[in-house]
DNA sequence: CCCTAATGTGAGTAATTGCCCATCAAGCGA
DNA sequence: TCGCTTGATGGGCAATTACTCACATTAGGG
């Protein structure tokens, strides 16, 4: 039996109104305040709350064309499964162009029936992926980090993007206790060997999807800018060839997963080049390119969502 | 082989990234100026433009629960194949509400890629969706009239909606040059016994889908407003039982089709009641309440796009 | 070659919006 | 009950945006 009731206002509601009547309907701040028989300042407290829960979406139509001959082009070099290319517009940071597509795709894996377990890795893209989506019921599902979210000063900051997700669509998540990286390879074993860390460990390789961002090692690579890198080891791992990272996993321009420097001492979860596990890359900027054409070569990712201009650089490499 | 290039920037290239960037990235119309290296005159009236051309889209997720709990009622009650409820907000005209709805299906019809013929109605509602519509390439499907598109004072101004969706997909369209309503059914038998005429409504009456309007046949109806027929006829029709309209064709509460009236001297084509082929009707407002109800039972249609006060209003009668 | 119309551009200005702050009501512990 | 904190409200103001107007540039026709 379906409930048919007109209950009675709720905040949000309000919101919703107003968002619609401005965004959608064009009309002025104090129209609405008319119309709703509020206060101008209520009335845009009311649009700005809208925006702030997501209530409103703006979506861009424009050269579809030449993006989907892009992703065309990446799903026939590398073999790909899921693909978007965004538009690259202006100058503005790129994270914010393909933030809509790996929202979109992440809200594509929720919103399935069945029970999934889902594994995230952190990261500028990744978090701009969880400010894009749109709130939802996906409690079936299992979230897991696949990186430690404890940081070099001990905050635990990066735990966000994970709990956000978690946040927004109810469902449980399982982070990871871990230092990003240890200070040496022992004390990484002595998380490890924790029974909690274990079975979140166990679960994140378990995971039925991955969704990770791309790190390059050039000069602004994630790892120095985040200090958990200092710029010896970068120099170090760089002249063993390293070339990108995912989830703090350092790889080669093969994508093999190099055994020196920070690897010994990562705590999380590395990405394992499993085909029939959908791994989705979310990363944009110009200098992931060689990190990203690694990453996809062997297989650690085998999706990505990007912008125009580094899928261009990503397959003149 | 891809086409991967650089090409010039066009005209409407920059309105979309000026528009991005204000829309998406939030920057202000300075910024904007400053970024793309143009005055902020410039920028404004790119913003503008991307606005006015469709390239922005702003969609709402809100009380989906509510709408998608009265959507399966309707499904239930009258056996609906497809079935769209937007939220009602604000007091605004609820053509705004649903023309996004019903934008987006259509569209889905003209993703198909197998040739359709489809059959528009008029109205206020069609002409909301219309504006809605993004542009799309759909040349393989073939868009027919089922109303004439000849007013009383001999205008062509209802051929709009039809030529509108036509220039927006790029699909060929056949209007029904045809009074909407003749003053004698001699004058109406005249038209259709002209062969350009049949051809176009025999290929009405082929459509793979019809969309249409519905209109009340109470003293705001549109039929007396657009000035189709007179109080008096309205009067006589009513009380002979009528209380809705389709594409001009008048039927009574249990949605079966009157022999009174202007249906002696409708030009357009019936829309027959026929469940294999998908019949849309688009229409919000109270007082289409009993018409929509009364079109749904008898099966004129058979998928709704409505809003939520229409829709209860629909299932309290 | 000149004229004209059409389109695009920048400046100025009125309207609209975002934000700070004083005020007030409600909740809560002493 | 009192005093404090917390959160909401509307006034006012500076920032931002939309619109109008005059001018420049260019394409087309005589």
């Amino acid at each position: 039996m379906s409930r048919i009731e007109n209950s009675d206002p709720t905040p949000q509601d309000d919101a919703a109104r107003a968002g619609w009547l401005y965004y959608v309907a064009g009309m002025t701040q104090d129209q609405i305040a008319a119309e709703l028989g509020i206060s101008r300042q209520r009335a845009q407290r009311l649009v700005a709350k809208a925006m702030a829960d997501g209530l409103i979406h703006v979506r861009l139509n424009h050269r579809i064309g030449a993006c989907l001959d892009l992703e065309s082009a990446l799903r026939d070099r590398f073999g790909l499964g899921r693909c978007r290319v965004s538009p690259s517009l202006g100058g503005a940071d790129p994270v914010l162009s393909i933030a809509p597509a790996a929202a979109a795709e992440l809200e594509r894996v929720l919103r399935q029936p069945d029970p999934l377990t889902i594994a995230l890795g952190t990261g500028r893209a990744m978090r701009g992926m969880v400010d894009a989506i749109t709130p939802l019921e996906a409690p079936q599902h299992r979230l897991v980090s696949l990186i430690g979210n404890i940081a070099p000063d001990g905050s635990a900051s990066f735990f966000d993007v994970i709990m956000r997700v978690s946040d927004k669509v109810r469902a449980p998540h399982y982070p990871m206790l871990v230092p990003v990286i240890s200070p040496t390879s022992a004390e990484r074993d002595a998380f490890h060997a924790l029974a909690p860390v274990r079975r979140v460990a166990d679960l994140a390789r378990a995971a039925d999807v991955v969704f990770v961002g791309v790190g390059q090692m050039s000069d602004d690579a994630p790892l120095l800018a985040d200090g958990f890198v200092t710029r010896e080891e970068l120099d170090q791992m760089r002249a063993a060839g390293a070339v990108g990272e995912v989830a703090g996993w350092v790889f080669d321009s093969a994508g093999q997963y190099l055994d020196v420097g920070t690897n010994t001492r990562t705590g999380g979860v590395r990405v394992a080049q499993n085909p029939d596990r959908p791994a989705v890359g979310i990363a944009a900027g110009a200098s992931k390119a060689p990190a990203i054409a690694a990453a996809l070569k062997s297989g650690i990712i085998n999706g990505l969502i990007t912008d125009e201009l580094t899928a261009r650089a990503v397959l003149a490499s």
